[in-house]
RNA sequence: GGGGUCUUAGCUCAGCUGGGAGAGCAUCUGCCUUACAAGCAGAGGGUCACAGGUUCGAGCCCUGUAGGCCCCACCA
């Protein structure tokens, strides 16, 4: 057989074709198994309009890993994929597309306009997933789903119709956002505010005389950044406790360009402090306003047309623009002197989160969801404990919106999504809230019904996601087996619009929690720090670096140097750093592979095992529990990290050096045996600990390493094992590796080249020290660049002028001659001296402290003596050695 | 206004429940040593933002200060 590997990790070709035979063989596939425990995770539903970016890439890779890791250990893993319809990004792209075709939304209809979304959604609702399984994603793609399939649509009107019977969905006349450009209505959670230079304009309004007339001498004045909305006014608010106005107590101000009275009503909502302490009141058009109309029973007048122009009620300036009426209206209460004065004024507003449209706050009739029930067992299952959020922090975030959650607006003034399932009688009105369109009006028996227009906010789909996918409402075999999720994991910008309304979806319609712990991850940002953004063009295609680098190195890169909850950067060389990575674990088993040969790797008896592979062994098993512990908490990072450390540090630059003798060697085929069999042992069982994160480079070397195991995923994952604790021997190894470390450094210093070897002699009064240096020296001599290792326990027939190294409880030796400077040398130990004596210092400092000594911890008072022990004998030996070169 | 978070090596970031400061990249010096130059061996580089406090002991816990970032609220 042959076992010949390219010199270089090349992952083209390789990637595609593994994740062709994961597929062929069903690997990502789960069926309820009452035999074993499922672990299931719910994919975050990427949108059909989408293209993979980072933040998917970070999204999967975090959630495939996870997938992995549990499969291997025993699970059932289940990871559910699917897309979302994403209603309104999806709508706008349509209706864009439909416009460079010179085509109006309206012309077309709303039938043909949805057959066109299906031809979209057809196109494009492929293409990224597709990118997914580029990315090595694991998910069972035979049970992808998609929020507007049949039984997505099924969940929705159950869930409509039975919270609306409860009178937990009602429909009313409230204000609303609304987006003029995208002409619907949005939810709070859509509105994002920005900051912008505006203007504060200082208007007054006549005081209405004793006639019912505008005073021409008496003034209320008030300041306002939004002049047009005056159109609306039907009052102006003072504060009840403002001693300046009590005078106007019951009154009223003439209401200029609309010329009417309108009352001077008292609210507390009013601040003394700021302005004049004089608000003008638009109930339609201001959420502030709207309460304080309430309040006093004030008229709503709605001023404005769905595309933000004022309408009829606006007078003469109806068809206006909002901004062109805003100009004519200041322009002409300029004329009338009733304009004081214009201040620049910079202030928050309210825009489209899609679009960035400036939102109007109008009163209109909608569909909202009563929010105060239905959110409290979403609040208790978090404070609790029940659901698990990671990092804690989110917590904090989470609370500050249940805390203070509004009703939510689920009706959209779209086509793309679910039609709300109500009818409305043409003859007499009545509304019908049903699965099915009703035959006849319950009220009065016409046959005349109309469906709502509306359909719904596209996050009501994905808030039912979590069950809607394993076949709620049905009561399926799947959703009995795998609800509720263990995990979900997610951007925390998402936590209001999706992680919240899933858990109290949950509760409400399955009685339990969707999952049992969120991981929340942050932003990919480019290497200055900026969100990657189309308008900056800063944005990195994951699908352009898994081209270039791999997948695997991709996604190391997402995942390592960084903790749950946390931005990160983007950089080019860690990408770089991580596709050497991939490459180094290449050429290790390359030449693993290279040295077995065809031959039968046997395992060996425990006695041929030697102290290097005892260390390895035993260190190896020492980072299976952190890795596994670490990826218990979430850690990924650290996890990763630990693995990438033992490979590239202890196996490769220490382990594979160590046994190059023995596998050279012809002489001894146990000692040889063992040290293939050490080396294959633990390069495959960190091959299984690298796995979850890099997929494609473990599985290829697995299966070239082992012909007969079909593949590393469906391997087990490895586990502590007690009898693969070795303390002495990776006490013993560290010593020959300090030793080893000081020789080299010495060499350098003294810029000695490799290839000038040279005698090495060990002395040691401690018998247990020359033990190890004895056995040791196979590996020893190669790597300290010795020709000859000797080890013996006094200083007889060593050169005075020989370079020495010290360490604990032995002096190693290097005969020079010619090469020595004494001075240098002495100066080399003058250093090391004064860092043992600060070492003294400290150690002596901690336990002459009585304060230490009864406080402490015995363990770290023994830790500190054992210390003192060895620094003051090292110190001995250094001042031995500085008065021999006197 | 409320809340969160960050400030650690030149850069980007780790550092779990408090017990002698780490990684990658960058810099410098040697090496083509029969797996790997996408590599090997070594080196330099940090009052862990500042000021207090708790503690035998603080990068880590508490308080305050300064600066950065984020979220929420929105005084019209």
């Amino acid at each position: 057989m042959s076992r010949e590997l390219a010199k270089t990790y090349d992952p083209k070709g390789i990637e595609d074709r593994l994740y062709q035979k994961w597929l062929e063989k069903k690997y990502f596939h789960a069926e309820v198994d009452e035999t074993k425990k499922p672990f299931t995770i719910v994919i975050p539903p990427p949108n059909i309009t989408g293209q993979l970016h980072m933040g998917h890439a970070l999204d999967n890779t975090m959630q495939d890993i996870l997938i992995r890791f549990k499969r291997m250990q025993g699970y059932n893993a289940l990871w559910q994929p699917g897309t979302d319809h994403a209603s309104i990004a999806t709508e706008v792209r349509i209706i864009n597309t439909l416009k460079e075709q010179g085509i109006d939304k309206h012309d077309l209809g709303r039938e043909k306009f949805l057959e066109r979304a299906w031809e979209w959604k057809k196109e494009y609702g492929g293409r990224i997933i597709s990118q997914l399984k580029k990315l090595g994603s694991s998910c069972d793609w035979d049970r992808e789903r998609f929020t507007m399939d049949e039984g997505c649509n099924k969940a929705v009107t159950e869930v409509f119709c039975k919270m609306h019977e409860k009178g937990w969905i009602y429909k009313g006349a409230r204000i609303i956002n609304w987006c003029p450009v995208c002409n619907t209505s949005i939810s709070d959670a859509e509105v994002e505010y920005e900051e912008q230079a505006g203007h504060f304009w200082h208007i007054k309004y006549p005081l209405v005389d004793e006639n019912g007339k505008p005073s021409t001498t008496e003034f209320l004045e008030f300041a306002t950044t939004r002049p047009e909305t005056m159109l609306g006014d039907t009052a102006v608010a003072i504060n009840p406790d403002d001693e300046r106005y009590h005078h106007l107590r019951g009154k009223s101000v003439w209401l200029p360009l609309v010329d009417k009275p309108i009352p001077i009503v008292e609210d507390s909502y009013v601040d003394m402090e700021f302005g004049t302490g004089v608000v003008k009141i638009t109930p339609a058009h201001d959420p502030n306003d709207f309460m304080v109309g309430q309040r006093h029973n004030l008229e709503v007048i709605n001023i404005m047309n769905d595309d933000a122009t004022i309408n009829e009620n606006g007078g003469k300036y109806a068809g206006m623009d909002r901004y062109v009426a805003r100009e004519a209206i200041v322009k002409d209460l300029d004329a009338l002197g009733l304009l004081v004065k214009i201040e620049d004024y910079s202030h928050n507003v309210g825009t489209h989160d899609r679009c960035h449209t400036t939102v109007e706050p109008l009163v209109k009739q909608q569909w909202f969801v009563k929010m105060d029930e239905l959110i409290k067992p979403a609040v208790k299952a978090v404070k609790e404990g029940e659901i698990k959020l990671v990092p804690e922090r989110m917590e904090k975030t989470y609370f500050n919106w249940t805390d203070n959650i509004k009703d939510w607006c689920i009706s959209r003034q779209l086509w793309w999504g679910h039609r709300i399932p109500a009818y409305y009688c043409d003859e007499c009105g009545e509304i019908v809230v049903a699965k099915e369109a009703p035959e006849k009006c319950p009220k009065c028996g016409c046959t005349h019904l109309t469906q709502d227009s509306d359909t719904l906010d596209t996050w009501f789909s994905s808030a039912l996601w979590p069950f809607s996918t394993l076949g709620w409402p049905e009561k399926t075999k799947d959703l009995e087996y795998f609800y509720p999720t263990d995990v979900l994991v997610t951007g925390y910008d998402i936590i209001f619009f999706w992680v919240i309304r899933m858990i109290f979806s949950g509760y409400e319609q399955m009685g339990e929690k969707p999952f049992k712990t969120v991981l929340f991850h942050g932003l990919v940002r480019d290497s200055q720090g900026r969100k990657m953004s189309k308008s900056l063009g800063n944005g990195i295609d994951p699908l352009e670096i898994i081209d270039q680098y791999g997948a695997d190195a991709l996604r190391l890169t997402l995942i390592t140097g960084n903790a749950p909850g946390n931005d990160m950067r983007f950089y080019y060389e860690r990408v770089e750093a991580n596709r050497n990575f991939a490459n180094k674990i290449w050429n290790a088993s390359r030449f693993i592979m290279m040295n077995m040969g065809d031959e039968e790797v046997k395992t060996p008896d425990a006695s041929a095992l030697e102290p290097v592979d005892k260390w390895i062994l035993s260190k190896l098993n020492g980072v299976v529990k952190e890795v596994t512990d670490n990826m218990e908490n979430y850690e990924l990072g650290i996890a990763v990290q630990k693995v990438y450390d033992f490979i590239w540090d202890e196996f490769c630059d220490w382990y594979i050096e160590m046994v190059k003798p023995r596998l050279w060697a012809k002489d001894n085929e146990a000692s040889r045996n063992a040290a293939l069999w050490t080396l294959k042992t633990v390069l495959l069982d960190a091959l299984k600990l690298l796995h979850p994160y890099m997929p494609f480079v473990t599985e290829e070397i697995f299966c070239n390493l082992q012909s007969e195991e079909e593949s590393i995923m469906i391997s087990s994952w490895p586990v502590f094992k007690e009898d693969r604790v070795f303390a002495k021997e990776e006490n013993d190894i560290e010593i020959l590796k300090e030793a080893v470390r000081g020789i080299r450094n010495v060499r350098t210093g003294m810029n000695v080249p490799p290839s000038r070897k040279a005698q090495v002699y060990v002395v040691s009064e401690n018998e247990n020290m020359r033990n190890i240096f004895e056995a040791g020296k196979v590996f020893f001599a190669p790597l300290a660049y010795a020709s000859e290792v000797i080890v013996q326990n006094d200083k007889s027939g060593i050169a005075d002028d020989a370079v020495s190294v010290v360490i604990a409880n032995a002096n190693i030796y290097i005969p020079f001659a010619e090469l020595v400077d004494i001075e240098k040398e002495k100066e080399r130990l003058l250093k090391e001296k004064e860092r043992l004596e600060g070492e003294l210092k400290r150690v002596n400092g901690m336990l002459s402290n009585e304060k230490f000594i009864s406080k402490a911890p015995e363990s770290k008072i023994n830790e500190e003596k054992e210390k003192l022990a060895k620094y003051t004998q090292m110190m001995q030996q250094v001042e031995e050695r500085l008065s021999a070169l006197q």
